[in-house]
RNA sequence: UGGGAUGUCGCCAAGCGGUAAGGCACCAGACUUUGACUCUGGUAUUCGUAGGUUCGAAUCCUGCCAUCCCAG
């Protein structure tokens, strides 16, 4: 460990002003907030001020903090990517994104290159070693802040790497901590929304940053009926029933959506149930390649319980799954996570 | 132009003389490192309009307006 050292990611909040307090003393520790917003907006704003409280938590703890500008990368590996999803009927995370491309890949670069052994986050997340020194991903202690979802792209190298602190540690216990270190991030909110969208309305941020213009269209009910016009695909998503500013005199879901015809199709909560489903893009940890089909547990979205899955790899980056019980609004562009057990054995974006 | 019917929240719709149900939509909040789902709460001093009857009308009467249907 004499060349241990670690560049902890601190976004400003809590929970990563925790991982810095608990690494503190073991070898060389700096800080780091990465830059990635656009130089416009309330969220640059924002921004700024996280990073004056991430170097003020760093101040307190009496370590270096640094500031890396990932703005470019974000755009091409976050934001872009998210706008184009979506322009392609798809339902897009761009936090699964972020995490690949980003969190775990310039940032994990620059810690790299500014001579740091490890980079540390404060994800609530675990990662462990099996008998042959393959590293794996497991779910953190406290279930209800469990993000192992939003980190099962990250590879071999990249775990080998990585430092989760907070896995092990409950939020009160990592409030408390806070609170005792006199941190002044103690009392912040839990993060929430896309970031890189601070009022929540993406429809509006894709409006404003594409050029092409969002198109109104029909909604139409399963058998063809046109029940009225919608504002263009960016605004729906897969299952959803809010802001479809239609009434039809009992609720109304979003249950496809056609690029080609630039429709939405309406109907009843109940047709929004499929069983088998392929995902794309997959990473797997535990091992390289799936042989045969085993039954795991999987999730098609993050707030979600992980149900029962028959699992097998149909294609060198395919994999198909199909559920014991049908899953509601299964939606394309998404991300599909595999568990066994408190285990992520890896995961795709859905077909 | 005759005959009939209807006009209650953005939409649908209860109410039929006693002081405006409900559903959908919408809004707010909760939940949440994605989009959704879900949950909780809120939303007509007013019933096309102008009068009349009545202690009291959205509910009865009259005129007007609007819409729809059948005739033509």
């Amino acid at each position: 460990m004499n060349d241990f050292s670690v560049m902890i990611a601190m976004s400003g909040g809590v929970d990563s002003a925790v991982a810095a307090t608990l690494l503190q003393g073991r070898g060389q520790v700096a800080g780091v907030t990465m830059r990635v917003a656009d130089k416009k907006g309330t969220h640059f704003d924002a921004a700024t001020r996280d990073i004056a409280d991430a170097a003020a938590t760093c101040k307190t703890l009496g370590i270096a903090h640094h500031v890396c500008d990932l703005s470019a990368e974000f755009r091409t590996h976050v934001t872009e990517p998210f706008i184009a999803a979506y322009e392609a009927g798809l339902t897009p995370n761009p936090c699964v994104a972020c995490n690949k491309h980003i969190k775990f890949g310039a940032l994990l670069d620059f810690a790299a290159k500014q001579g740091f052994s490890h980079l540390a986050t404060g994800h609530y997340a675990r990662i462990e070693r099996d008998s042959t020194g393959r590293y794996l991903l497991k779910r953190a202690v406290d279930e209800g802040k469990d993000q192992t979802y939003m980190l099962y792209t990250l590879t071999q190298d990249v775990l080998a790497r990585v430092l989760l602190p907070l896995g092990d540690l409950t939020k009160s216990e990592v409030r408390n901590i806070a609170a005792g270190a006199g941190l002044s991030a103690a009392t912040r909110g839990d993060s929430q929304d896309i970031c890189f969208i601070p009022d929540g309305d993406y429809a509006a941020y894709i409006t404003a940053h594409s050029e092409n213009p969002p198109k109104k269209g029909a909604f139409i009910s399963p058998d063809g009926q046109v029940l009225g016009e919608h504002q263009g695909l960016i605004h729906y998503t897969i299952g959803q029933r809010k802001g479809l500013g239609i009434a039809l005199g009992k609720p109304a879901f979003v249950l496809a959506k056609s690029v080609k015809n630039n429709t939405v199709t309406l109907g009843e909560d109940a047709a929004l149930y499929s069983t088998r489903l392929t995902v794309r893009d997959i990473n797997l940890i535990p091992f390289e390649r799936l042989d045969g089909a085993i039954t795991l547990q999987a999730k098609a979205r993050y707030r979600q319980a992980a149900a029962p899955a028959r699992v097998e790899q149909t294609g060198e980056d395919e994999l198909t799954v199909e559920f014991m019980t049908p899953q509601r609004a299964v939606a394309p562009g998404q991300s599909l996570v595999l568990y066994d057990g408190d285990y992520v054995i890896g995961g795709g974006i859905i077909k």
